[in-house]
DNA sequence: ACATTATTTAGCAAAATAGCTAAATTGATA
DNA sequence: TATCAATTTAGCTATTTTGCTAAATAATGT
């Protein structure tokens, strides 16, 4: 499936954006991303492996734990593209490192 | 429901980011969009409904049609408030018009 | 080896989504 | 008014999505 295709799915649901919310303060487990929400853990599970599977996180085991990382140059990357794409005159464009 | 949320869900599916495609070109008509793809009109209709209900595209009535024109601007005020609440680091931001 | 903790995978049910055809609506025209 | 063309709305089915609980996996500690 193509990047943004992807992109827009994980996105598509308003718990996965709130978990990418959480992560962009700090990396966290699994176990932490589910505290911080109503849903079970497998529920939560699920999510982060779409949002892994969209590339938007990275994930790194650290002993019993997985921890999961936001990627936003991925995110700004899938987004933006086709943002000018559809929006040429609106030109989004992520500032220089 | 907030804005982010409708705009997401509507991205979400192919078929309604290449209506968002054809229309950057120029405005078409509903029927004039559904000469673009192999899907019946009225799946085409429900999915323009869906657009617009995020105000990703707006209607007006021609006589007989109805004329879909794109609405950039909203598109990328909803998406870039995202990208920006959650990728601040790589800022992505409108260029004046 | 066994138990404990963290997480995922499997399997299921409810809800949402997207497609279709047929019927209703809206505006233009004879 | 009757008809035609363009579009939407209604009603249906199939598929996908999201949630749950129970079971499996992985790493750690006893």
């Amino acid at each position: 499936m193509k990047s943004a295709s992807k992109a827009f799915r994980a996105l598509a649901d308003p718990t996965r954006r709130q978990i990418l919310q959480e992560l962009k303060k700090k990396e966290l487990s699994a176990g932490e991303i589910t505290e911080c929400f109503t849903i079970s853990g497998p529920s939560i599970s699920r999510h982060l492996s779409i949002l892994k599977n969209a590339d938007l996180i990275s994930e790194r085991r650290e002993g019993n734990r997985i921890i999961y990382r936001l990627e936003p140059e991925q995110i700004a990357h899938s987004i933006g593209d086709f943002l000018s794409a559809v929006c040429p005159t609106q030109i989004v464009h992520r500032r220089r490192l």
